[in-house]
DNA sequence: ACTATTATTTACCAAAAGGTAAAAATATAA
DNA sequence: TTATATTTTTACCTTTTGGTAAATAATAGT
C-alpha cells in the first residue's frame, strides 16, 4: 500500500488547495473584523464553500485563527534574522531590515492585521510566543547593536527604541494603510508607494544611526 | 421654571459621573474585544450596572462605540495642532509634537487601541471623518514641513512619510504596548519607559530632519 | 403631599453564530 | 466492481447577544 499522506491523489490535491483558500479567507475576514467578528459563514463564504464543510477541514474557529496567526509568524522568522548578514555594515545590515518588513507589509497585509489586533487586544494567543520566540531573538539583536555602538560603527542610540520605531514604521504601512490612502488621495497604495515609504523609513532610519546614506 | 438641563441636581451629577464611567469603561472592552467582541454585558458590568440600565443611557452599542471614538478624537485634535506654535523653530514644533502624541498614548492607551482596532478594519466608520477632518489638516501640516525645507531649516524629507513615521512611533506605545511589556520584560511600561521613549522618538527624528539635538 | 420626570429592574425575544450528528455523494484502493 | 475512506450536504441545537416593552422605584418640581 503506498502511503497515504504522501501520495499526490486528485482529493490530496484539492485538499491543499482548499486549505490554503481558506487560510487566506479566513486572514482576510480575522483582519478586517478582528477574531470575535469574524464569523465561520463569512469565511466560508468567501472561500466559495458551505460553513460545514469549512468546520471539516478546521473544525473550530480558534484552530483556524491560530493558524492563520502561525503562517505570518512563520514568515517573520524566515525573513527577519537580524544576525544572518553579521558581515554586512549596520547600514546594510539595518537596511535590509526594514526592506524585509516592509516587503512583509506589502505583501501579506491582511496577515499583518491579524497580528496587529492580536496584540493590541492584549496578545491573549501569542503572549506566550512572544516570551518564548520573539523575545530570546530580540535580546540578540538588541546585544548586537550595542556592539556596533560600543565598536563605534554608528551612533548612541537606545537599540530597544530603534527595533521598536523601525518595526512601528514599517508595520503602520499594512496596518493603517486605510488612513495613507485617504490622506494621500488614493484608493490604494501603489507600489511606488511603497517604495517611496521604503526609503524614506530606510533614510529616517540609517540618518538617525548616524551612519552613512544609502544610494 | 428653572432650566432643566443646567440645574446641577443629584440626578444630573450622578447621570455624567455614569456616563464617563460608562464611557471608561466602554473604551476598555472595545480596546481589549474590538467592537464586534465587546459585549453591552461585559460594559455594563464593568461599569457595575446592569446591562439594561447601560442601555437607557446608551441606546445600542454603535452609538456607543461612536461616542468612545469621539472623545479620542477630540483629544487628538485639542493636542495635536501643528501649526499653533510657528513661531517656534521645527525642532522645537516637532519635538513637542512628538511629546503630546506620546502623552497621548501614556494617558488614553484605550481610546488609543480603539481607534487602531477601527483603522487596521478599514475605518468603517471613521473613513467620512478621516476624508473631512484628518486630510485638510494633514495636508496644511505638509505644507509647513514644505516650508522648512525650501528655507533650508530642515534637511529634505518627504514630508508625508515623516509623518506616517511619527504618528506610528508614537502610537505603537499605545497599541503594541503588551509586546513591549514582554521584550522589556515588564509587567508594566512605566512613566520613566515612556520618557525614555519618548527621547528617543524625539532624537531619531530630530536627528533624521538635520536639527540640532534638543535637550 | 401630589404629580411628573427620571432611573432601574424584570421579563422576554429574535437573530446570529459556533458547533454536533448523521446521511449522502464522491473518490480511491483492491 | 466492490469495499473503504474521504468529502460534502442536510438537519438541527444551544448559547450568546443586542435590543424591546413594560413594570417598579426613586427623585424633583409645585
Amino acid at each position: 500500500m503506498t502511503d497515504k499522506k504522501l501520495r499526490k491523489t486528485k482529493q490530496s490535491v484539492n485538499r491543499a488547495l482548499l486549505e490554503s483558500r481558506i487560510l487566506r479567507s479566513a486572514e482576510i475576514v480575522f483582519a478586517s473584523k478582528g477574531f470575535s467578528g469574524a464569523s465561520m459563514e463569512r469565511i466560508a463564504e468567501l472561500a466559495k464553500i458551505s460553513k460545514q464543510n469549512l468546520i471539516y477541514y478546521f473544525p473550530n474557529k480558534d484552530l483556524l485563527y491560530k493558524r492563520v496567526l502561525k503562517e505570518i509568524l512563520d514568515i517573520w522568522i524566515e525573513k527577519l534574522s537580524f544576525l544572518e548578514h553579521q558581515e554586512d555594515s549596520p547600514e546594510e545590515v539595518i537596511a535590509n531590515y526594514v526592506r524585509e518588513k516592509m516587503q512583509i507589509s506589502r505583501l501579506y497585509p491582511n496577515g499583518s492585521k491579524v497580528f496587529a489586533h492580536e496584540i493590541i487586544s492584549g496578545a491573549p494567543v501569542l503572549k506566550e510566543y512572544l516570551i518564548s520566540h520573539l523575545k530570546p531573538q530580540f535580546d540578540r539583536d538588541v546585544e548586537l547593536v550595542k556592539l556596533w555602538i560600543n565598536k563605534g560603527l554608528i551612533e548612541e542610540i537606545d537599540p530597544q527604541y530603534l527595533f521598536f520605531t523601525i518595526w512601528a514604521a514599517t508595520q503602520t504601512y499594512a496596518d493603517f494603510s486605510v488612513q495613507m490612502e485617504v490622506l494621500l488621495g488614493k484608493s490604494q497604495l501603489s507600489d511606488e508607494d511603497f517604495k517611496r515609504a521604503e526609503l524614506a523609513v530606510t533614510d529616517l532610519v540609517v540618518r538617525a544611526i548616524g551612519a552613512k546614506k544609502i544610494i
